[in-house]
DNA sequence: AGAAAACCTAGAAAAATGGTCGGGATTAAA
DNA sequence: TTTAATCCCGACCATTTTTCTAGGTTTTCT
């Protein structure tokens, strides 16, 4: 039941471009180095990203990756999704499970799991990034500083 | 944000146990047989649980295992805490975590991790396997017949 | 005694994790 | 037009975790 760095990484990241938002395309380098990620390594997760269109991204010098829309309209689900694959503790309540387990009906344990997979959707899905600024602003007003490090 | 098939064949072969509740001690490969795990495998995992306190064993011929309480004494999420350690999406905010980590006051991340925490205990707690016994039972009155198997 | 079962430990095979590396393509600025 | 910054891409790799397998020892019932 833990995230992978890859979906912490990349949260940590789309934060980073959010509290950057407005002001151009932000190059990789920087965001690796204020969010202490290998940057060859975010490389990989924000090209996912790119694909998923969460962000765009600027060729060329001066170039970098912005927000492909508002921070309001981009959940901290969306990006996990992308990086960690469907929210499903198990695999019979995937998100994206068509058939599902031809059990399910009979199986007293689905039931458990799908119960579990809506609570996290539910507080990913509820949370976007415009909502994750807005804390950021206000621990600034409050005088902390390390407002985007964490592990 | 998956289990691995520690926590839920655990939670299989509790349950097993739970509908087996009162008649005394059910050998181990019963129980694999009816789950389709390994019976090796499973071995390893129920012996968590015993050094845990949540099943007791009876060896030598005729023994078996057994719940170590009434099924309504021992929820899902004691199991899956066994077996999968603390619920914890990130380490930040694992519940046996004393230090934390030391950014935690300025860590805007930290919030969704910590939300995201107790909303999975929250549900894995308030599920006993006397829950899902009577799921079991309710499903075997309406004719269903393979309620406990599962992925 | 013999069988059935729990108990224990070592490791093997596969997958996932968390990177690293090298080069190529694109573009702004000097 | 050159150069430097930057994205883009694919390959590779070490480590850890997961999921089992194999084999033995001990205990207890008939």
């Amino acid at each position: 039941m833990k995230l992978s760095t890859k979906g912490r990484y990349g949260v940590k990241a789309m934060l980073d471009l959010a509290l950057n938002y407005g002001e151009g395309s932000i190059p990789l380098r920087s965001i690796a180095e204020r969010q202490d990620i290998s940057e060859n390594y975010l490389e990989q997760l924000i090209a996912v990203l790119r694909k998923a269109g969460l962000v765009n991204s600027v060729r060329g010098a001066y170039g970098g990756y912005l927000l492909a829309k508002e921070p309001a309209e981009i959940t901290v689900g969306d990006i996990i999704r992308e990086l960690e694959g469907p929210i499903a503790p198990a695999d019979c309540v995937a998100e994206d499970n068509q058939e599902s387990c031809n059990k399910v009906e009979d199986c007293i344990t689905h039931l458990i799991w799908k119960e579990l997979q809506e609570s996290i959707s539910e507080v990913l899905d509820s949370i976007s990034l415009e909502d994750l600024r807005q804390e950021a602003i206000n621990a600034r007003q409050k005088g902390k500083s390390g407002y985007l490090y964490h592990i």
